[in-house]
DNA sequence: CAGGGTTCTT
DNA sequence: AAGAACC
């Protein structure tokens, strides 16, 4: 053996098992069985990439104007980040926007609670990334890992061992002595060039500056990549793992070490990165249990054996908003019509359906103000889902308004008083529809190289759509990226299919309801005789609307409409599975984004999303149904259906609201009429958001 | 903690 | 569903 000291390749063989005996080759056969070829490399090259002060990067190239003046990103009262200009005059991160501008007079602030553009421009350095190699891991917006081992080791096999070098600086190395080292860690180094190649690539293309960290795992990549901050580059050599992780200012610097498990590790007597190292085994496993207390061991060694996991598509699409106070149930339902809209918008474009929704909301209280959010969540009803992707996204909006407002009853008691400081919409349980839906490019993305046991997780959807022809290069010709990246096969199961079918033979709302048999259950109302559709409704019902609600609900609403004319419900118990609808292809609209890639590079990389629900048809349009108010006592600007939907208190809650607007009874407005908006249509913006959308104007 | 995300574990 | 972690 050679001297290998701390190295992390010792510590990790140790710890796994492995036996170093194959210390040339790059690889180690893990498991018993060869044939499954979980190979795992002996020792691998981890880039970690950081872009600068990223929001404001975002707006400087929005605004090329912003460049050259201090620019702070505001959300609400807080600067989340600033560009460099403004980071001389003692701005900093997460500062209160008085304090900011207290350093800084001249601070320019830009409004950055919208992360729509933050978003794009994040997927497209993990784009472009992925275009080079399959192994890219996000974490948040602006920093993706990225596992070279493979090319690596391609290009080691056909680089001159002779004159390597260094790109960029080397942790605790003079860059004198850098030379002289490049030999003895060639991956390291030719991880260097790597990553300076895509940090070209990035600004290049993209325009974006940022950091990047080369080492053989990714809690030193990301350690050591701040080193030197501005739009520049580190390598962290295994002899120097030692000085990094001791140069660590408190075990809360370790990355995978929070608030909590630093009070717990400071409740034990530990402190510094060293103590925890030297803590004994049995005591930690005694408080964090055998896995948790080995990864925080192996951590403060700078030892992490965890892969870089492609992302993938985001499991999850969320939309929140906070503010001071909120307090009125009508509020509440206007914030979350508001952010359903939009969520439903990204949720459109992303092509994918999905099957869980979840209300967050943070409730102010004197104790505990901060954290403690509470959530509640349900399936959605297949109906509702294929809307969301359809032409006629309002249609969902309403319906999950109303489907928010029941969970938003199960955690604020709606006749009481409440004061929300939060309210966070979300999808899940994302589901890929249709086979083609997603293209070619992630169709064959499925199956290059199939059948190694380790699936990761993810399909690649609307990210990444890249067959394995399109293969990116670095300069280098001739790489090519053989096995790798087992994606799980596309569901495109019966109940796929259907939705698919269902909506692209879609036929204007009502008028098209032969009462669907409801997906029997759906929002957990504890065992509920769901009404079936055998019963009469009212003519203002949606009938898979009405089976949501809740039973008193349809209590209420059949009771109060006697003499329903209503067609015959006959219950399909199967959809019918007609036609497979055609896909229409993506030459569509902005959903296909194309990277201009050098054609003198020999590599393009193709990005699509997956196929939008459809463009409108003219057909499609939906016929706004006047319906008759089930004639309680609604305003006359409300549409008895939107109002139908809610859940019972809250409608009662509206009622009274009503009321005290209009005198018919009791109250005189104890609340401000707050009718600030009689100004018809054209609100800025096109989304022309508010309830008032759904309510008609007399 | 702030703010608007996101993922993973319990 | 909550907690913890990351940005």
């Amino acid at each position: 053996m050679l001297a290998m000291e701390n190295s992390e390749d010792e510590v990790e063989a140790d710890e796994t098992e492995w036996k170093q005996d194959l210390k040339d080759s790059p690889f180690v056969v893990s498991g018993s069985l060869n044939l499954l070829k979980t190979t795992t490399p002996a020792h691998r090259v981890i880039l970690h990439f950081d872009l600068d002060c990223f929001y404001a990067q975002v707006e400087m190239l929005r605004n090329p104007a912003l460049r050259d003046v201090p620019l702070g990103i505001q959300q609400k009262y807080i600067i989340v980040t600033c560009n460099y200009v403004a980071r001389q005059q003692g701005v900093a991160k997460l500062m209160s926007v008085t304090d900011a501008k207290d350093k800084c007079p001249q601070l320019v602030l830009v409004k950055g609670e919208d992360l729509t553009h933050y978003r794009e421009m994040s997927y497209q350095v993990t784009d472009l990334l992925l275009s080079f190699c399959p192994l890219v891991e996000r974490l948040g917006f602006d920093e993706n890992y990225v596992d070279i081992t493979e090319m690596i080791a391609r290009r080691l096999a056909r680089t001159p061992q002779a004159n390597l070098s260094f790109k960029g600086h080397v942790y605790n190395t003079a860059s004198a002595d850098a030379d002289a080292k490049a030999s003895s860690h060639p991956e390291l180094a030719l991880g260097s060039h790597v990553a300076a190649e895509l940090r070209e690539a990035i600004h290049s293309r993209l325009g974006l500056t940022g950091c990047a960290g080369i080492a053989a795992n990714k809690l030193l990549a990301k350690l050591v990549s701040g080193t030197f901050k501005p739009n520049q580059q580190t390598t962290l050599l295994p002899e120097s793992v030692d000085d990094i992780m001791g140069a660590l200012s408190g075990l809360r610097k370790i990355p995978g070490v929070g608030h909590q498990t630093a009070k717990r590790l400071q409740a034990l007597g530990l402190v510094s990165v060293q103590d925890l190292q030297l803590f004994p085994p049995t005591d930690l496993v005694r408080e964090f249990g055998a896995p948790a207390a080995t990864r925080l061991k192996n951590l403060s060694l700078g030892v992490d054996d965890s892969p870089v996991t492609p992302t993938g598509a985001p499991q999850s699409l969320s939309d929140e908003d906070s503010f001071k106070k909120m307090s009125s149930a009508k509020e509440v339902m206007e914030k979350i019509e508001q952010l359903l809209s939009s969520l439903i918008e990204r949720m459109r474009k992303d092509g994918r359906q999905p099957h869980t929704f979840r209300l967050t909301i943070r409730k102010y209280s004197a104790t505990n103000k901060w954290h403690s959010r509470e959530s509640r969540q349900c399936p959605i009803p297949n109906h509702v889902g294929q809307k969301i992707s359809s032409a006629s996204s309002d249609d969902a909006v309403v319906q999950l308004v109303s489907v928010a407002m029941k969970l938003f009853s199960k955690m604020v008691d709606t006749h009481a008083a409440f004061h929300l400081t939060l309210i966070n919409v979300c999808f899940s349980n994302l589901q890929t529809r249709g086979p083609s839906a997603s293209g070619r490019g992630s169709i064959t993305s499925f199956f290059v190289h199939g059948s190694s046991p380790k699936t990761h997780r993810r399909d690649s959807s609307s990210l990444a759509g890249r067959g394995p022809g399109a293969d990116n290069r670095l300069g280098t010709p001739s790489e090519t990226t053989p096995e790798k990246t087992t994606k799980s096969p596309p569901s495109c199961d019966a109940a796929t299919l259907w939705a698919k079918t269902k909506e692209s033979t879609f036929v204007p709302a009502e008028a098209s309801h032969p009462v669907t048999s409801p997906s029997s259950t759906t929002c957990r109302d504890h065992g509920d005789t769901v009404i079936t559709a055998t019963h009469r409704l009212p003519p203002n019902v949606d009938p898979d609307v009405f089976s949501l609600l809740p039973v008193e609900i349809q209590k209420e609403l059949l009771l109060e409409s006697p003499e329903s004319t209503r067609q015959p419900c006959h219950l399909p118990s199967e959809p019918p599975l007609t036609s497979i609808p055609t896909f229409r292809n993506i030459n569509n609209t902005d959903e296909c984004v194309v990277y201009e890639l050098d054609p003198s590079d020999g590599c393009a990389a193709l990005h699509q999303q997956q196929p939008p629900g459809g463009s409108a048809l003219p057909g499609e349009t939906v016929a706004e149904d006047k319906r008759l108010s089930c004639d309680c006592e609604l305003p006359v600007n409300v549409d008895p259906k939107v109002f139908s939907e809610l859940p019972a208190d809250l409608q009662t809650e509206l009622m009274t609201e009503w009321k005290q607007r209009k005198p018919l009874l009791k109250v005189p407005a104890a609340k401000k009429p707050d009718r600030a908006r009689e100004k018809k249509g054209a609100g800025r913006g096109s989304q022309a958001n508010s309830l008032l959308k759904y309510f008609k104007h007399t």
